[in-house]
DNA sequence: ATGTGTGTCCGAAACGTTTCGGACATATGG
DNA sequence: CCATATGTCCGAAACGTTTCGGACACACAT
């Protein structure tokens, strides 16, 4: 069965006896109504059942918040692959509700500039702010949302003039796994990076060579391999590594897909893992525990980057001047990918 | 920068000298317009960046779309736990942005009734329709919906008066993995459920029943194990199974972690799988290709999951005769858990 | 000439809300 | 008693769009 018309401001006002004009201020909370008046107009109100017009109060007042927040993935179909992404959005949607907040979900069509889909929602108002994942060191993404304007927030600080809000990783994020390896007896430790040019992978890259230096350890270029995103361009990269005739002990991986990557190359090598080369990873992804040997890595928690990232959000739309940038710091989870070095 | 108002259609029709009825019914295409007409109210609003102030058009008719779909998680800390979501959304929100729609995501807030969330979206007019996950056999969001006349799609058939469209697995969709352990000689199949009140467990276990009755093997009650969702329920449920004296030599279980969850039950009690016991998944999640031993696993692929679930759904906004409901056939991952069974 | 169509066009009203400017009482101070 | 302040209230305009009802010009038939 069909509701009738929902009830308008004009109702209530009727049911109440009052002007629409004064009916509106009780409900909004205005000064200038006398108690009496605004205690009948809300029993109307709510007696009637009347929720305001969204379409009216906006067209009214354009500033009038959406509550909800835009998320646009990255383009690709191997968008999502990890499955660190479905945790962080969950993270993200929970926290924004608890705030009052939506998330809305977009990305871009075909082979459509990045930002058009900012663009879209932006002139549709549909969103009050954005949450930028996956960004990079120069991000026309970013560019265009601090000309605009509009609050966003960045996983990663993004270099550049303007206020540009971001929940980062503290820059000494890699610091416990190389203390980790040290201490195992390490001291031929490579990486698998991720893409330098995005923000994330940079900072890892940086706090690895930092973490090496503070043990008086030469990074060597030849331990270094860039890397994709994901498991098989890990693969690849490997290859030309554990080929060299003095390959390192132990690796770090900006991400645990890119770690198991490693340990597929690995075994495909004949290598044992941990015994002849540790392995940490980054992410705690749930398939860590699965893996086998099950991986040690490095947790920064997707529930709390999904909750700061919301909050800070969410402090820029409704108080910019609040918002504040945020460092976490990763915990090691110790696992069986890590062993003493071989005795050579 | 910040811009000047936007254009209005005020705007475009002084700029192309026509009167603003005019220029509104041919910018939206109407029959009683010049040619000649119709091309100056198209030049004029290019040239000023027109576009529709979606608010004004919308308290003018409630009725056109927001072109956004809803989605709402479901409560509990756990929601997402299941890495197979991570995909599924990633796959609806390709299909929907492909066609023109964006997603709306939400969650009940803390200790809500499960329609609120429904409710808000709908008096906000925010969607269009609703794609509605882990549908329960009696769901009262399907009842709310129907009743309300709003368009959704359901993973997974619910029963009921009304129109309810769904995408949901073939009716034999466990029978392949049940094929696949009789060929290797078992005859003690054993099932790892999820809950039955939720649609697609309840198909799954019939699918059990039938294949098991097909091959002429009687279901024994002992060996159907009733689970949660997850990982560390299953392993729980594994306990009385495995202590039994005469328990089965394989098992299907209903999701991908519920089958870790066997695995590692299995391991606590020194059993060996494959070869003391076949354990079969289904999902396919990425995790399964890690496990040791790799998970042989039933899958229907998140992708054509979303990809049709989008495609109904957004059939039935726009034409509700052309939407149908659809089943998936899910196929066989032959992986390393499943092996013959131990001779005794 | 009058009437009937047909192809184009436009003014004005309406959607539901917020707010500007003022009105009307009553109280306060002189 | 008048002037001024204060506490409440309201009418009307405005936001940008769509559409109803009609108007106008012209062609064609009568």
């Amino acid at each position: 069965m069909s509701r009738g018309q929902r009830p308008t401001l004009r109702d209530v006002a009727r049911e109440s006896g009052l002007s629409i004009t004064q009916t509106s201020r009780a409900l909004n909370g205005h000064e200038d109504v006398a108690a009496g008046t605004r205690e009948r107009a809300l029993e109307a109100a709510h007696r009637l059942g009347y929720v305001p017009n969204q379409e009216a109060r906006r067209l009214r007042d354009p500033n009038v918040r959406s509550h909800s927040l835009g998320l646009v993935l990255v383009a690709g179909s191997q968008r999502f692959s990890d499955p660190f992404f479905g945790e962080l959005l969950a993270a993200i949607v929970d926290e924004a509700a608890s705030r009052g907040y939506e998330l809305q979900l977009s990305t871009p069509l075909a082979d459509e500039d990045p930002v058009a889909s900012y663009e879209r929602a932006i002139r549709a108002k549909r969103v009050d702010g954005f949450v930028l994942l996956r960004t990079a060191l120069s991000d026309p993404r970013v560019d265009y949302l601090v000309e605009e304007g509009v609050p966003f927030v960045t996983f990663g600080e993004v270099p550049g003039p303007g206020r540009r809000l971001s929940v980062s990783e503290a820059s000494d994020c890699i610091q416990p796994a190389v203390d980790h390896l040290v201490a195992l007896g390490h001291r031929q430790i490579g990486c698998l990076t991720e893409p330098l040019e995005y923000v994330i992978a940079a900072r890892r890259f940086e706090s690895f060579k930092q973490a090496l230096a503070h043990h008086g350890i030469e990074a060597r270029a030849d331990h270094i391999v860039p890397s994709g995103f994901r498991e098989d361009s890990a693969v690849a990269a490997m290859g030309q590594l554990l080929a060299s005739n003095d390959p390192p002990t132990a690796l770090v991986a900006f991400n645990d897909l890119v770690a198991f990557g490693a340990m597929r190359a690995a075994a495909q090598h004949g290598i044992d893992v941990p015994h002849e080369l540790s392995i940490v990873g980054f992410d705690d992804v749930y398939a860590s525990r699965l893996s086998s040997p099950p991986l040690t890595t490095l947790r920064l928690g997707e529930r709390a980057i999904g909750r700061e990232l919301v909050t800070q959000l969410v402090a820029a739309i409704e108080d910019p001047d609040s918002a504040t940038d945020v460092h976490l710091t990763p915990e090691l989870v110790i696992r069986e990918s890590t062993a003493v070095p071989p005795t050579r």
